[in-house]
DNA sequence: CTAAAATATGATTAGTTGCTCATGTATTCA
DNA sequence: TGAATACATGAGCAACTAATCATATTTTAG
């Protein structure tokens, strides 16, 4: 949580305020890994992926025929979201079949949807 | 969470298993909405600013500095933040302070933060 | 009233993203 | 082996985004 050492002598406004800031402020390597993981649950479809897959696992051309997409599109966000380590695949003669990889993700997922409710 | 009702004449390879996901499956607004949540947190510059104000209110020209950005920068992430009620903001003479609006929205950094420590 | 300080905002731009289209790869079945 | 099925992937494009630069607005001090 906290950040390197910061020199005070620059002109805040109000340096204790900045300085309580600073000693919860993130430093950027962590902003930019968390950003991505976030990142991963901003967009619509990955999102409907998700809830898709939250308690079952299904294939490539199911997963768009029900969200009425191409094969092409799902299957690109689909790489993207394995290499994000949201999903996980498993081959079964010519079909894939794709499911959640981490509990963790349905989780923040869920904790979202509470939140949109919530307001 | 359970969506419209779909017409399983078409041909899913696994229809029972389709059939599951389809009631789990979040709807396209409900989905757009909670993207635009996450797409928020989906910043480094806009989570640092989360944790910078995660436990004090502070005003644009010291968070510009703590962050190492422009105001300009800051004002217009600020804006967006506000339109989408991640911030709220209070007048001071010419300063404007701003504090986070919500306790849920530190409440998602934090168990963001969480997911990544624990992988 | 005028200058200065603090913040807000419009225009622009480089970088990113999500989809489509065409094509490639892998596996099964006749 | 060859056709068909299921999935993957590269190229290209339109839409979006976050920063910068210049300028406008608001408020205080003199």
């Amino acid at each position: 949580m906290a950040t390197h050492r910061l020199r005070f002598t620059a002109d805040f406004l109000d340096p204790r305020a900045a300085a309580t800031a600073a000693s919860h402020l993130v430093d950027g390597p962590t902003a930019t890994h968390l950003a991505r993981t976030f990142a991963a649950l901003a967009d619509p479809t990955r999102l409907r992926l998700v809830s898709a897959l939250s308690h079952v696992e299904l294939c490539v051309g199911d997963l768009a025929t029900l969200l009425g997409l191409t094969q092409s599109a799902v299957s690109h966000q689909l790489r993207l979201m394995r290499s994000l380590r949201l999903v996980k695949s498993r081959r079964a003669g010519r079909v894939v079949y794709y499911a959640l990889d981490d509990d963790h993700i349905h989780d923040l997922f869920h904790r979202g949807l509470e939140h949109l409710q919530h307001q």
